[in-house]
DNA sequence: GGACGCTTGTCAAGGGTCTGTTCAAAAGCT
DNA sequence: AGCTTTTGAACAGACCCTTGACAAGCGTCC
């Protein structure tokens, strides 16, 4: 009968009857980690809102798990932030064929993926490779393609079983090519999504283009947390990261994440998602053109004298 | 979602309890092998990310699989291959030369994934399939890695980084076996993991044990919606349909559609999550080996299907 | 075979940190 | 009045830090 809900404003005493906690404890836990943040009476009494009750109660969760009392604050405190970020991101939608030859057989690949034929893919694929170079048929075949079915997925035009299909058939080529990249004497890149992102076959045509450089290449691919990256830029030693995302939100909220990275290992973004309107760490590249050209101009791998040897 | 790993650091003596080393041990091996990276409390105490949390689990995966201390240590941290330019077997490779038995290259090559070494898992599984067949080499090294990494994932004793470089690493070899499963003359099987389900290499495995078998496979992958399924089942004129999942919460809730499938073309359901206890349609089949035995099994490919309704 | 050295888990001493708790005096609330 | 609250200070004990050392196990070298 004691409570008073007018205002839901509890005094220390309450407070501490709710929550099991004595009021030495709470006035501690506030002066030192700030965890409760009550207004004051007119005469200087703690007054506690819901939200110091339930920052409590988060707080003697952590304190269960194991945490010290001060990382339990800090982690009772850091889910106070809610943090939401949406922008819409139209950018630019040109198709471009460049190569006469190379419209048909595009468009013979695109029509076997659409029904589902995989040995007509296939030999579409053999075909290409056979009379074009791998840069070539990546850049001008596969990357219109992979852009194309994008924006047909985006307009609902293609079924989830077209994709699917078209995806693992990519991916399967997309990895007989990247056979063997980690292995060499050239600079590092790490390649990786950041988390969300689950379209990292572009990531690939990017990462086997870049051992025809003469890089190695490490791939953790779609979905990859960042402190996950960090560890392994670290752990073997790139000379380069990249991270690539089909949207810019998918960068969003990684700010903090990325300056830490950049400051560590030289980091370059890649995709629809790498823009300029971004808060970028200083130093970080853009890598905005398709992945088969930002491959060919990123900085050679000057590094000994037996580096030259790009395979063919 | 909580961005941030940081959020719960654990002091010593929590990480010391919750692995089960003692604190003595875990501040030698950061001394001698710099296995943990703590970060400081103001008044010096070390705090444990997650991430150090899961490399103390690593390092005794590695311990228990007989690696000296130094060794595993090295293997947690993700390997750095410091003399791999010139001794083209690292670490990883040591292990293989003495005793030739699938044991040993099993264990090798999960070394070689853990280590993010590239060039020696392919090594190693170049000389698995010049060794043995594929179908040996699937049942007896692929399937039993991927069981074990799922179990190790579960426990948290593998970081995402690992388990991305291996599953990317181990998709490219599959789908290079995979290579032409759709082409041919046998009977048409689809395949596909439920709404949900994100692995789909055991269903790789199936359908190259399949496509040696004489099956045509035709490959949808993981979270396909059952509808485009049954679509595709009725497109393709299918033989046989498998659905496999990890866990047996991914076919719930599908009853309805799987009754449906099951009535349209034999359905066969696959994956840990193929269990007996659930609610089946008539006639559907359940695949509880592994997948290279239960391709082996399967109704040969007489082309007059329609008759020898497969039964438990 | 024995001296030597390396690896690795343990332990101890001396001292600092963290955190719940207590004390005391002054003041608010009903 | 009698109860609650506030502030500041001070504790005690659990917890942790660093340095240094030690011993068992194992391989190497003479």
């Amino acid at each position: 009968m004691g409570t008073e809900p007018g205002d839901g404003l509890l005094r220390i005493g309450e407070l501490s009857r709710r929550v099991g906690v004595s009021d030495h404890v709470l006035r501690a836990w506030e002066r030192r980690y700030g965890l409760l943040k009550p207004v004051r009476s007119a005469g200087g009494f703690r007054l506690y809102s819901e939200a110091d009750e339930s920052r409590v109660r988060r707080m003697q969760d952590h304190l269960a798990r194991g945490l010290s009392a001060a990382e339990a604050a800090r982690a009772a405190l850091g889910a106070d932030r809610a943090g939401a970020a949406s922008t819409a991101g139209g950018s630019a939608s040109v198709a471009v064929e460049r190569h006469e030859g190379l419209a048909d057989r595009a468009g013979a690949l695109a029509l076997a993926l659409d029904e589902l034929d995989e040995p007509a893919a296939q030999a579409v694929l053999d075909r290409l490779l056979s009379d074009f170079t791998v840069e070539t048929v990546l850049r001008d075949v596969v990357m219109p393609y992979l852009q194309e079915l994008g924006e047909r997925w985006a307009r609902g035009s293609v079924t989830v079983a077209q994709e699917h299909f078209a995806s693992n058939l990519l991916r399967g080529r997309l990895a007989s090519l990247a056979r063997g990249w980690g292995h060499g004497h050239g600079p590092r890149a790490v390649l990786a999504c950041p988390p969300g992102e689950r379209h990292d076959l572009g990531l690939m045509v990017f990462g086997i283009a870049l051992n025809r450089n003469g890089w190695r290449v490490g791939y953790l691919g779609a979905d990859t947390p960042l402190e996950e990256l960090i560890n392994t830029a670290v752990d073997t030693s790139a000379d380069l990261v990249v991270l690539a995302a089909t949207t810019p939100e998918r960068f969003a909220g990684l700010t903090e994440d990325l300056s830490r990275l950049a400051s560590i290992v030289p980091l370059a973004l890649a995709g629809a998602g790498a823009v300029h309107t971004m808060a970028l760490p200083v130093g970080t590249r853009l890598l905005t053109a398709d992945p088969v050209t930002e491959a060919e101009q990123l900085p050679p791998p000057t590094r000994s004298s037996h580096d030259a040897r790009a395979r063919q």
